[in-house]
DNA sequence: TGAAAACCTATTTGATTAGTAGTATAATTT
DNA sequence: AAATTATACTACTAATCAAATAGGTTTTCA
């Protein structure tokens, strides 16, 4: 498994965001609710969100979250690869100094960088808004019949 | 991570076996030593490829294992979704009962479905006859200078 | 018959995941 | 000022999984 809950739900209070925050702020207990999310969880997993400023909050009565950007302003690898802590695949590529003492003539590396960059780009060519718009198509579809 | 030890040592025991097999059998002992890989370890993931036919083995004194196939009869997507219990880059995808109750109206399961797409096909397009190519260019080059 | 190998099953250690729990702090309303 | 509503922070926990280690059994051949 590669992308664990907190990039999932992660990736779901966004989207919950964009789709209720209008022009005001959208209480963390509402999107719990609406998601089906531990609160307490998601209150985990903000403040890394909110550390790369991908998040506006208040705090108080009337506060809450919305985005800091417009839905298209985010890719899914930036949601993702700042929740999870890492999106590589094989942990020989997660470069934060534990280097292989293969690399230098690992045969299989090649195939393990190839794999990551399929993926982030997989992730990098999809934004918050493109998620909005399949879904709104998806719904209408649903009156047409 | 989504390829844990595993499923690499797999595929460096097998890219061991067409390098160093030859027309005979090589002893699990060797493969072990050249890779630096616990021998005991990989007896517990060899049943995993043996089930699936994927090496041949004999026992007793001279024996040992040897690919079943030619090396370009192996994709690594083959060979990793049989060790790794599955490849899926997010447990929604893992349809071995137990649905998502979202599932139906889920706006991210698209994105895991395209993701895992993409990875499976990634990998479907490489066998291991690909690599030993492309470390034999590489080892050619190291004369080059 | 003895050595070399594969085969099989149990156990262990440590890390990670997916939370729960409790308290502190900030903003707003009454 | 007090009560309410909300975020912010930190500690703890249960369960699962990864990555082995350990020890024995069976087969084959010289």
């Amino acid at each position: 498994m590669m992308i664990s809950t907190r990039g999932r739900y992660a990736l779901r209070l966004m989207l919950d965001l964009a789709e209720y925050q209008g022009n005001g702020y959208v209480a963390l207990k509402d999107s719990a609710q609406r998601q089906d999310i531990s609160k307490k969880y998601l209150e985990q997993i903000i403040p890394t969100l909110n550390r790369l400023d991908l998040l506006r909050t208040t705090r108080g009565y009337q506060g809450g979250y919305r985005l800091a950007l417009a839905p298209k302003d985010y890719t899914l690898g930036d949601i993702l690869r700042a929740t999870e802590g890492s999106l590589a695949p094989v942990a020989c590529l997660e470069t934060d100094d534990n280097p292989c003492a293969r690399q230098a003539d690992c045969a299989t590396l090649p195939v393990w960088r190839g794999l990551d960059k399929v993926i982030n780009e997989y992730l990098d060519g999809i934004t918050l808004q493109d998620i909005l718009d399949q879904q709104a198509a998806r719904r209408g579809n649903d009156y047409v019949i």
